[in-house]
RNA sequence: GGCUCAGUAGCUCAGUGGUAGAGCAGGGGACUCAUAAGCCCUUGGUCGCGUGUUCAAAUCACGCCUGAGCCA
């Protein structure tokens, strides 16, 4: 299949290619869908899109957990790589690379890295003493621990001395390449508050890191040194370069870096942002490739304002909410109900509020009732007016006619929920609109161009809602395009040849006359969970 | 201890010098095309606390309190 993309510029997306020691939690879903939705977006607007996930599976920790399951790391890894997959599919997430740091081409690549950044003179050898948590994967300060030598993140578990050889990375070297890249492009650590702790953090001099373990089996050994492992972080990133690369052709760095590198759009937890902002680009930096255009650290999730954590006990299922609510629910919940970049909280009863206010009641009502509308009063057609004829102060045009923008820059600034919320003013006038003019009753006046004109206006203001929605909630706009006479699926990745993004996404395209298909609620209202009784 | 961000209605948040706002939730009403949806009206806030600057402060300054986070 040979695409037109035009003199659209590539864009490819990432997320962080998820640790593998446990079944996806809410967080990786989180992160996942907002990707999804950017990646949507660009393909929507007809740009060739790479969205990559994978996962990161080296390292101590997976070996011991696997060592305590009593299986083998490749076993280990295989069986909840399935697990992510299987949420991504329930998720309806369109990603283009799956890429899992075990698999050999990554190697390919890691090895050619590794001897770029050897011979550029970056990796010494030394001694690396202190305190090591293994579920960190990190050194710590001693004055940071809790008594008994525990982990301030992993509570329970103890840190352990470490004093070993290790191969390190001059990140002292780039200290003011770095400082250059933050004051040149402020738009590269986001948000605000996150540049802000990577500025506090570097400017108290950066010092070198080791990029190799010894006494660990699970990972690549170092290329110079098969005696050492290379640190799980040093190989992890690098797979977002192995990602860029299609798996059938034989690995290569100058390859994979050819076509989409530098990627577009790093999307992160708040927590990895160190390795993203500070290591990644010294390390690209010292193999002479341009650094990424942006890095993203959302916030985290609570639950009913909690903390959440296993210790905890209330942790957040997302393949039980997918199972009970569907993908387009779930993605709508966290794209519209939390403001990305900073933490969001999940409360169920809030969950159900929002989807029932917004996508049953004010969107799918309003679709179903002006369709029901037009199949009696304009025999199941568009109405047939003249689109050019609508006056240009008309309510729902006016609003129409600057939505695509706005929703096509909050897409673009990663503010799903300010483009969420700008669509639903639409379909909120929408329903106002339909109420203030009553077509039921000028129908039954006889007024039936005016009876057209209303509900052309409406039924316009749906198609152009459920586009622009499209990227958050597919499946929902699939449907609303197809009751609006539209054979169209929003699934597909070619979406933007399909359809022109400049009509479509555009007040006033609505072809009069199309036959409408059947009318059916396209999101149906969740119950309340049940409160329990009291004895 | 140093630094960053936040604190506005029950909930989620907008509002950066000029009479406190939106959505959701709660209460009432009129309508009937519709998923008991939608529409209209409405309850609800000494804008974390204090001091200062100003004719005027949610907004600016300083101090404090609370929460989240960063300091390898």
């Amino acid at each position: 299949m040979t695409l037109n993309f035009a003199d659209k510029p590539r864009f490819a997306i990432t997320t962080p290619l998820y640790y593998v020691n446990g079944l996806p939690h809410i967080g990786s879903a989180y992160t996942t869908i907002a990707a999804d939705v950017v990646a949507r977006f660009y393909r929507l607007m007809g740009h060739s899109v790479l969205m990559i996930t994978g996962t990161d599976e080296h390292g101590q920790k997976i070996q011991r957990t696997a060592e305590e399951r009593g299986v083998s790391p490749q076993a280990h890894c295989d069986e909840f790589v399935a697990g992510f997959e299987h949420l991504w599919e329930l998720l309806n997430i369109s990603c283009d690379r799956f890429i899992r740091t075990t698999a050999d081409r990554h190697q390919v690549i890691v090895n050619e890295f590794f001897q770029r950044v050897w011979e550029r003179g970056d990796i010494y050898q030394g001694q690396q003493q202190g305190w090591y948590c293994v579920s960190c994967e990190e050194f710590k300060e001693e004055r940071d621990l809790l008594t008994d030598q525990r982990c301030p993140i992993h509570t329970k578990q103890q840190v352990e001395w470490r004093d070993e050889s290790n191969y390190f990375f001059k990140l002292s070297k780039y200290q003011d390449q770095l400082e250059q890249l933050y004051a040149d492009r402020p738009d590269f650590i986001q948000p605000e508050s996150r540049r802000n702790e990577v500025l506090s953090f570097v400017k108290q001099g950066l010092q070198d890191f080791s990029i190799s373990r010894i006494n660990l089996d699970w990972g690549f050994p170092v290329p110079t040194d098969p005696g050492h492992t290379l640190y799980v972080w040093f190989d992890a990133l690098l797979g977002y370069i192995t990602a860029l690369q299609d798996p059938s052709d034989p690995p290569s760095l100058a390859a994979a870096t050819a076509e989409w590198w530098p990627i577009n759009v790093h999307l992160i937890g708040k927590d990895i942002l160190r390795f993203h902002a500070v290591y990644w680009p010294a390390m690209l930096m010292s193999a002479g490739l341009p650094v990424p255009g942006r890095v993203f650290g959302h916030g985290f999730l609570t639950k009913d304002g909690q903390k959440m954590g296993k210790s905890q006990g209330n942790t957040l299922d997302p393949l039980a909410l997918v199972h009970r609510y569907g993908p387009d629910a779930v993605r709508y919940y966290f794209m519209r109900e939390i403001e990305f970049g900073k933490d969001g909280d999940f409360n169920e009863t809030r969950f159900i509020n929002v989807l029932n206010a917004d996508l049953a009641n004010d969107l799918g009502n309003l679709l179903n009732r002006t369709l029901k509308m037009a199949a009696r009063y304009c025999e199941d057609r568009v109405p047939v007016i003249d689109p050019e004829a609508i006056p240009l102060d008309h309510p729902l045009a006016a609003l129409g006619r600057s939505l695509g923008e706005t929703v096509a820059e909050a897409y673009t600034h990663l503010a799903f929920s300010q483009g969420c919320t700008a669509i639903l003013a639409l379909v909120q006038a929408s329903n106002k609109f339909l109420d203030d003019q009553a077509p039921w009753s000028l129908y039954k006046q006889g007024k039936q161009a005016e009876t057209e004109a209303v509900l052309y206006a409406v039924l316009e203001s749906v198609r152009q809602a459920a586009y622009l929605l499209s990227p958050v909630v597919p499946s929902l706009s699939n449907q609303i395009y197809t009751q609006l006479g539209f054979a169209v699926d929003f699934n597909q990745k070619d979406i933007g040849q399909q359809l022109s993004y400049g009509d479509h996404a555009a007040w006033g395209y609505l072809p009069p006359g199309q036959p409408l298909g059947v009318a059916s609620p396209v999101f149906q209202r969740l119950e309340l969970p049940e409160l329990v009784a009291s004895p």
